[in-house]
DNA sequence: GTCTATAGGCGGATAGAC
DNA sequence: GTCTATCCGCCTATAGAC
């Protein structure tokens, strides 16, 4: 009886990961404001209904979707720390950088899909928070790893900025200073800048050199967070 | 009977102006990728087959919009220039990417056609790529102004990028130097970075205090490229 | 879990009269 | 330029049999 649940249950597994890798296909085609369920019933050979048993409406699906890019990004990011752990702070980041734009360029419409415009109508749950973060929590590993390790040039600090600062270190970045809490936000959102203008067209017919141009930036964002000694591999 | 010529071109460009702007209340409701003519035509009283009249398809209504929305952001860039052109060239490129990312705060969904994800399937023409130049050209007069004052700081260049960038100051930044240009459209794809993060939703339940961050993110980046003496006016 | 059938919509685009 | 009518397609979601 047992075996006959553990057999349902893989079956189980294996429709839900065929739903979304189909989805997956036509989130390429079609984007994600057009996700159907009918269509990835039809090219799944099942009934827009059956679909249902699986994920409870559209939006369900989408959020599974964007869970997953979001573990998959995090996990590239993850893994490229690991993989640097014994290089300097500032290489890391850079590898760390490097990791999350390749992965990008390799999944587009999963990037589009979680550092695009959002989707309308649609909003996100709070089961993506979790995933959301996990980049942006090996970008604070780094630089904690430099606080701790005592070699971290603490950046400027705006008045303006310093309270909001002092909470977002007390709220997911303890260990930090504020002052490179701060700048930390700032490169964070500038690093995936330089990816959306390239994967979103806006480096067409003006940069070519992409791979050398990411490197040089997301090196001085290291520097400008208060890494030093910015290594290139 | 050229007034009735000239009382039917009134007629036709503010039936225009009209489809435009339901268009643009469309996309703030559903986004460009279900942008439908039908759906405006029916919010204007019209009938769908009318619409052709004024846009033989959606993807014309649509590259009127994006078009638009390139003018519009690249008019606000260039009025803060213009505003600003007895500061130094530091303050003004800050005082460029503030409005900048006012109009973007202030038009969200237009915002996000432009610089968020790919329309899927829509291919633009090459009617945009002149509007799409707009602020970037408007920071490269900023640096050229710099330039021309003998007060610019070059930034580092890695090897692999030098030729590229001779290529880009030649293509459409004469007189800047190789280095800039680099460093400068690093920084006009960071800069749209920290906007998209903000609208994107990034920044939810992260960051509050939004616009001092993007103020000193700013100035750092005029930094970046050479100009010196960031002035937060 | 999967099926058929159905309700109640939506869309782009064209032809041809006025 | 605007209308009606039309072609032909699409969608989410549910009910109820098997």
């Amino acid at each position: 009886m047992s075996t006959i649940r553990g057999a349902r249950e893989r079956a189980r597994i294996e429709v839900t990961a065929a739903i979304k890798d189909e989805a997956r296909k036509q989130l390429a085609e079609e984007g994600a404001a057009k996700l159907s369920l009918r269509a990835v019933a039809r090219e799944l050979g099942m009934v827009s209904s059956a679909l249902y048993r699986y994920f409870p409406s559209r939006d369900d699906l989408l959020t599974a979707l964007i869970v997953d890019a979001f573990d998959a990004i995090g996990a590239v990011a993850e893994q490229a720390a690991e993989r640097t752990e014994a290089l300097p702070p500032a290489g890391r980041w850079v590898a760390v950088a490097c990791a999350v734009r390749e992965w990008a360029l390799a999944h587009p419409h999963e990037y589009a899909l979680i550092y695009g415009s959002p989707v309308p109508g649609y909003i996100a749950p709070t089961d993506t928070v979790g995933p959301a973060s996990r980049v942006g929590l090996v970008l604070i590993d780094i630089v904690r790893s430099a606080v701790l390790a005592d070699d971290l040039a603490l950046p400027p600090l705006a008045d303006e900025l310093r309270a909001d600062a002092e909470r977002m270190a007390a709220d997911f970045a303890e260990g930090v200073p504020p002052e490179a809490v701060a700048a930390l936000v700032a490169a964070w959102a500038q690093l995936f800048g330089l990816i959306s203008f390239e994967l979103f067209g806006q480096f067409n017919r003006v940069v070519e050199a992409r791979e050398p141009l990411f490197r040089q930036a997301a090196g001085e964002l290291a520097r400008s967070v208060g890494l030093r000694d910015s290594g290139t591999a």
